[in-house]
DNA sequence: TTATAATGTGACCACCTGGTCATAATTATG
DNA sequence: CATAATTATGACCAGGTGGTCACATTATAA
């Protein structure tokens, strides 16, 4: 899983904390902007201040700062993630939802660069070891769900007569969505979810998980 | 709503119809495959055995010629839509999401490359009249469904504990995910909706109605 | 036929890209 | 101090970009 190896030149890590800080901010932003491949290395050096040479006794090349940058970004994730969801088979399958999404929520706050660069990833076709990158965060959804639904549909606690293939296609749908939509105001459809005040927006995800409950529950 | 007003020269419009079509075609694909930035003048000539200058005597730029693209592609929208979608004020609400969801991918089948070019813009920053574009083909969604909903609201037809906002906003997000799903396999989350049967494509576009339906419907 | 208008052409331009490397400045070592 | 190792630098390179323009070719008209 954790078979990126993007690895950075012994100088970039001889280099102070402050500054091996600075130069990956400044990358994420570059990334998040522009996306993989029309991202400028002279931009980058540019907004730091230094040499182009210098950038290059950090990182081999362009991918290799680009695969750095996405490895901080799924450590984050997983930070995110670990301190916001009670881990292991969650008592109720719709609260645990509803922590997926608040955690996606509070990300998004927290480092919304880092999640623009996985949007660009997402959208991008040709990043270097694209799949793999997407993979490597798809610690939720399909591989995390899939087995949940079919335990609930085996318990008789989720609808029957869909496939549990359908039924994470319809969570993952609207968990994208509403993420997406956060984090990119311009594509939330007037649903004005940025700028929302932080308790609305927890009123919004009841709503939606209500809704879902009312679609995928076992009918009575 | 068409004053996008994409101008060839009228070099262009003397054109034979078939050596326009193949400008359009080819230029089509580039923007699909690189979106707007990124698709190349020197790829398209070459792709179609011109030279450089001729293309800048059919359009004034490269501005110029995308925006001509984008709007071929409103027109085929509309044309599609007007065909699959029986018009003006439905009986059944849910039918309509279904013959909208139908004329998607029926879209999707017949002109791949166009559906593609609009993601790209979806997806991309810098896009000349971006907003507008994007606002030029938002026929359904928003605009269109947001009156139709609040219209079931008050005939007590469909939920009234939650907004016809978030109502709408589910369905966006669903039709959404899955139309994308269906243009990019990478992106369906293990759904296989490319190379799928219509029939089964249109069982599939039945139980995610039917989901909705039971989650959205007015509680008895 | 000749004169005129309309098209087609590709070398060329300024600018940008990722990447290199000889050199200079700095730091560590003895 | 001097020597050696490490790090910083930016001119430079090949190759790409959108766009131009003087010129060649073709079609139209008289």
């Amino acid at each position: 899983m954790e078979n990126l190896l993007a690895s950075p030149k012994t100088t970039f890590l001889n280099l102070p904390v402050s500054k091996r800080d600075s130069i990956v901010r400044e990358a994420v932003a570059e990334f998040a902007a522009q996306g993989y491949q029309r991202a400028s290395i002279n931009n980058i050096v540019k907004r730091l201040g230094i040499a182009k040479g210098s950038l290059y006794q950090y990182f081999e090349n362009k991918e290799s700062l680009f695969l750095y940058v996405f490895e901080s970004f799924t450590q984050k994730v997983k930070q995110t993630v670990k301190a916001s969801v009670s881990l292991e088979r969650p008592t109720d399958f719709f609260l645990l939802i509803k922590q997926v999404l608040s955690a996606g929520i509070r990300f998004i706050d927290e480092y919304p660069d880092y999640f623009q660069v996985y949007m660009q990833v997402v959208s991008e076709h040709d990043v270097p070891q694209r799949d793999s990158l997407i993979a490597s965060v798809r610690l939720f959804s399909l591989e995390y769900f899939s087995p949940l639904c079919e335990d609930l549909q085996r318990q008789g606690k989720l609808r029957n007569d869909i496939s549990a293939q359908m039924v994470v296609f319809i969570l993952d749908a609207t968990m994208d969505r509403f993420l997406r939509g956060y984090a990119r105001p311009d594509l939330d459809g007037g649903m004005a979810l940025a700028g929302m005040q932080p308790v609305q927006m927890l009123g919004e995800i009841d709503t939606i998980i209500d809704v879902l409950r009312s679609g995928l529950l076992a009918q009575s």
